[in-house]
DNA sequence: AAATCCCGCCAAACT
DNA sequence: AGTTTGGCGGGATTT
């Protein structure tokens, strides 16, 4: 339900751009729409259809046409005004996190494929590049109760961590949810960090891998059992690996257990994209980072083979273009990533994703397979004042999350932050805090909602934030009843614990 | 001819 | 054993 409500809201405003359009048509599944026969070939020979295409089922077309089928079901909403949603419902992220989550959020990956009219082999390959630099979309296929608890036994710290800034977490069966670009910020920053220590000789770098926490897949029996809580972690897979890399200087080398295939396409990526933050130079052509990533080695051919899926990937999302090298004739990738590069890493800025205009909604339903170059010109040094506004989602949620904090606590507050979507007017709030009994609970919220409420100046997005607002009502209220199975598992007492986890 | 890079076999890694 | 991931390289397409 809701879902063609939610719909109504995306601008969807039929471009001029013929050319463009057919291909449009196609990235965007209808609903109603099954199959996707356009290329059903078997192996062999492809007698029918010759209107076969080797560019039409690239990898970066394809990555754009998966982001679209993916935004096509609420989720796009979700990336896009995640982050406008948690500035008033901060407290409520999890509900709009998962939000739908049974069929519109996430996708199951034959399903994905089959409309995408290719073999699920492709999938893989889009996915771990957009993991790799923290467009991820492999998310944690929780389930309310799994993620209640994971709420409920956490520090709010962590939950909000782990549903903004998620940078990979996988271990899902075969589904997947888009979760927007707000990790990729996070994952830039870190990467840099991570390889200009590298660059630096020492430093053991740390292992990353976010811990995620696994739960259960189906929803009972999922007894949090261990007392301790906590240490959930679970490095899950490699117990070291990822060397520090190897550079041109030290080659085989390291292997204590075979280094696996730490050799994929996702650290691959993580390099690739390393050289970028890191060398002064901007471009780079492939066969260069072939021979850097890969010390001089000869088993290049594979190696750019992988260079190109990758760079593919990352053009359709705009993190890097084409371009020919002024002096000679190579072609070569530049980095167009973060906007401005102040190496004071104190400042927020790295504009993220799309570099479009307005609403970044540009790719957003796989049109624009052309990256027609933004104005984008030479350094766009644009965005001093603006690095405020854009600054990452984690950032805001953060801030976000302070201030509902603050405000849950005490009275109004006046520094409430706002996000890249500035409410005209004001909010006024004051909702009477004090926990009382779970009823008045539910009436605290809806107040709560009701005098966060926004005024946009934009229709379309009041219109969004309305909905939201019945969405959580609805729930809120289905769930107070008892109705709901969750609260066979947990009663209120839980939930308000999560509610106002303010202690 | 050189640059790209799709296709899908088939082996690890997980159920 | 069955399934899900995802190296890897042949060789078709583009440039």
């Amino acid at each position: 339900m809701a879902t063609a409500v939610v719909m109504a809201a995306v601008p969807s405003s039929s471009p001029a751009d013929a050319a463009e359009a057919v291909v449009m048509t196609e990235a965007v599944p209808s609903l109603p729409q099954r199959q996707q026969p356009v290329f059903v070939e078997g192996r062999g020979g492809k007698l029918r259809d010759h209107a076969y295409s080797r560019k039409q089922k690239s990898l970066g077309l394809l990555c754009s046409k998966w982001g679209s089928l993916v935004h096509l079901g609420d989720s796009w909403i979700l990336a896009f005004w995640f982050p406008v949603l948690t500035e008033f419902f901060c407290a409520f992220s999890s509900f709009v996190a998962l939000y739908n989550r049974d069929d519109v959020e996430s996708i199951g990956l034959d399903d994905a494929a089959r409309r995408l009219g290719v073999e699920r082999r492709r999938i893989y390959d889009i996915v771990n590049v957009l993991e790799s630099v923290g467009v991820s979309s492999f998310f944690l296929r929780l389930s309310w109760t799994g993620f209640l608890f994971f709420l409920a036994r956490f520090d709010s710290d962590i939950c909000f961590r782990f549903i903004c800034e998620k940078i990979l977490v996988r271990k899902a069966k075969n589904r997947y949810s888009w979760i927007g670009f707000g990790g990729v910020p996070m994952a830039l920053r870190e990467l840099k960090e991570r390889a200009l220590r590298e660059k630096s000789g020492l430093a053991p770098l740390p292992v990353e891998e976010p811990s995620a926490a696994i739960m259960s897949d189906d929803e009972d029996e999922d007894k949090m059992g261990d007392a301790d809580g906590d240490t959930e972690s679970e490095k899950l897979s490699q117990p070291v690996d990822n060397p520090s890399d190897n550079k041109p200087g030290a080659p085989r080398c390291r292997l204590r257990s075979d280094h696996r295939k730490e050799k994929s396409l996702g650290l691959l990526t993580q390099n690739f994209v390393k050289l970028f933050l890191t060398m002064e130079v901007d471009t780079i052509s492939l066969d260069e980072a072939a021979k850097l990533l890969l010390g001089e080695g000869h088993a290049e051919n594979t190696k750019v083979r992988r260079l190109y899926d990758i760079a593919n990937v990352l053009s359709s999302l705009n993190f890097i273009d084409k371009i020919q090298q002024a002096d000679s004739r190579k072609p070569a990738f530049r980095w167009l990533g973060s906007a401005g590069k102040p190496k004071a890493e104190n400042g927020v800025t790295i504009a993220v994703p799309p570099p479009g205009k307005t609403i970044s909604n540009k790719r957003a339903f796989g049109t624009e397979l052309t990256n027609i170059d933004i104005n984008r010109s030479r350094l766009d040094s644009t965005i001093p004042k603006k690095a405020k506004l854009t600054q990452s989602g984690g950032e805001i949620l953060k801030n976000c999350k302070l201030s509902v904090q603050k405000q849950l606590g005490q009275g109004s507050k006046g520094g409430f932050v706002y996000g890249p979507f500035h409410p005209a007017g004001a909010r006024k709030q004051e909702l009477d805090n004090g926990n009382k009994g779970h009823t008045d609970n539910v009436q605290n919220w809806e107040s709560l909602a009701a005098s966060f409420r926004p005024q946009y100046q934009n229709q379309a997005l009041g219109d969004l934030f309305a909905h939201y607002v019945e969405a959580w009502k609805s729930w809120y209220s289905e769930f107070a009843q008892g109705s709901s199975m969750m609260q066979q598992h947990f009663g209120m007492p839980v939930i308000n614990q999560f509610l106002y986890s303010n202690h």
